[in-house]
DNA sequence: CCCAAATGTGGTAACGTTGCCACAAATGGA
DNA sequence: TCCATTTGTGGCAACGTTACCACATTTGGG
């Protein structure tokens, strides 16, 4: 077992102190010689500087500790790789940990930052932000990236506040749609109620019933997607559409429909959020509401950035994230069987607000 | 700026030493009675170890240093978290790191990992092992997660040696298809090149002709792919089959074929590998050979703990996972004309042997 | 009753690094 | 030529933890 190269054997090896050569390191004056000689024996020894020893004594890593639900889904994957790619080129490690949608591994995972001295967090919390101050001594800064919230503890990003569901309804209602359904999320968690608040809150705006047998919070996967569909596609007065809290539980309600003898769009019109990779691969392409992981990513590590430089230092700050609707294949008029039934909606529906 | 909570505070709080604290807090031999006070007194002060000073003592950190060619890959997310989830039950932090496919990039985490007094590494590199060995001072133990390799240097979970395309070869094979190309990989990748090579070695087996011009090395991705179908689509003498490095390469060219009106796979077949989630999203569903992520992380860290608790410290081991042919939509006899030009030869090979 | 062993606890040095202070040498102005 | 300033370097303590040793106390056998 051989022993570490530290900064003495490097010290020893150039004729200097350990002083020098941590000023040398950490860029202060050197004199050009020594600097030299210092360079040429860390080359020979093949020192590299223990991240311990640094973080013990100042108190600080440089490791950002990233915390979302669930690695495996692509908004937060692609998130997170560009969190890390940028953090990697500014000299950072970045820790990525799945909260698996719990409050209490979320806890883990925060103080696991303190013990760890991170420079900074980013959460992507599905819950309200009241557990995360409850920290007794100092904590790094941290950013939020959540729904909507009036106003938060810690530096957000957000949403816009109108939400990405009003998008998809009013695209629906354009189309001429009035029984519509909504699917996905879970009671309590931010994100899924911001959506579907903005789901309801649309619908009253533009006058149509709200069926509560047709408000689903079965979850965020594709497999709980699969289910609402399977649900939705047999009760008697079917939904002409659904409105999906995410992408994954739309792909699993196409499929549902799909399997099920359900033609999407002629039979039922179904909508997204989130505009992962994959939404341009099924058939038929989602029609969807960006919610781009990679600029979530890059406006909270921004504002991160803007606390661990300290350049900025004062109030909580908002970042609001534009939703934009893509509007592809899987939306479409409803079958005209239904218009029949109510032509006089449908008709006063199509002359309403253009999107 | 509060000061942090040490041991120290713990033990003056309890009126014992920080020795006694400590051997509390490693289950050395405590009294029952200062048991109970230290345990009164580590509630009382908020008390959280410093992973940073535990780590410059014991020359070691809790920490599992990841490496993945690309976080965004489906395949190596549920890797990931499989073997994130794994860690944490045992008390380890891991660290995920996307090389993004450099060889430099690897490096740099690899020493990243000695820095941080890694327990652990395990890395999924696109190339051979050479450079890994190359560290001066002590290693910590790695665990390689590749494509097939005679003897390894390191213990390594492998897919199994006659590899993924094999299958997907005598598979369209059996289906009747003759000209068949193969899309996807980097020359130089270690994955690439064994899939690539089974493909070449199945086919010589099946006394097939080999065409370059329908070997596109385009890359991993879903865009890699998309420009390798359209290229493919767009050919004089067009493929009847298209088998492609890995599922996401394998939606690309569908899309592509999609897109020039080319239907799957009625006028042509595709065969992706990986079996991710959404290849059963896909119209047609894929038709693909697994390389399950899960498995992969479970087999890599139980030889890594192995290593880590000194289990074993034997010869490096291998552990090869099989691969299974899953058949679905995308694959399908090829059309009738093809086949009535060549009749003999067709006949021929229905009479070969089955899967 | 005495000594040996077992049990529980405290003191201390070290892990590798950096920041502060002190000091020597070089420089420059009067 | 002398003192003040600048420039470059080394010594030392501390970050929070644990391993080792030493020591005090209790236990038990002879």
């Amino acid at each position: 077992m051989k022993q570490n190269v530290t900064i003495r054997n490097v010290a020893q090896h150039a004729g200097v102190s350990t002083s020098t050569v941590s000023r040398y390191l950490n860029s202060g004056y050197v004199d050009v010689r020594t600097s030299e000689r210092i360079r040429e024996a860390i080359g020979a020894t093949g020192y590299m500087p223990s991240m311990m020893a640094r973080g013990l004594k100042a108190q600080q890593s440089n490791i950002v500790v990233m915390i979302v639900p669930d690695i495996g889904n692509p908004f937060y994957s692609s998130m997170a790789k560009t969190v890390q790619h940028q953090l990697e080129m500014l000299g950072y490690v970045t820790v990525l940990l799945s909260s698996g949608e719990d409050v209490s591994r979320e806890i883990a995972a925060l103080d696991l930052a303190r013990q760890m001295y991170a420079s900074g967090i980013i959460i992507s919390s599905i819950n309200t932000c009241e557990h995360i101050a409850r920290a007794p001594g100092k904590t790094p800064p941290i950013v939020l990236t959540s729904a909507y919230q009036e106003s938060p503890a810690f530096d957000t990003v957000m949403v816009h506040h109108l939400g990405a569901t009003p998008l998809s309804v009013r695209h629906l209602v354009e189309l001429g749609h009035r029984r519509i359904a909504f699917a996905g999320g879970t009671p309590g968690s931010g994100i899924a109620e911001g959506r579907l608040n903005g789901f309801l809150r649309t619908m009253r705006e533009e006058n149509l019933p709200i069926d509560p047998a047709l408000i689903l919070q079965e979850g965020f996967t594709q497999e709980d997607g699969y289910r609402a569909g399977k649900y939705l596609a047999g009760i008697a007065e079917r939904p002409t559409a659904v409105c999906c809290v995410n992408d994954l539980v739309a792909l699993g309600v196409v499929h549902a429909f799909d399997d099920l003898g359900l033609r999407v769009p002629r039979d039922i019109s179904v909508t997204g959020v989130d505009n992962i990779p994959y939404a341009t691969i099924a058939a038929p392409e989602l029609t969807t509401v960006t919610n781009d992981g990679e600029l979530f990513g890059t406006e909270a590590l921004r504002m991160l950035m803007g606390r661990i430089n300290g350049t900025y230092a004062g109030e909580p700050r908002l970042v609001e994230i534009p939703n934009v609707l893509i509007v592809r294949e899987s939306t479409a008029p409803p079958h005209p069987n239904y218009t029949l039934r109510e032509p006089l909606a449908y008709n006063i529906k199509e002359g309403g607000t253009p999107l």
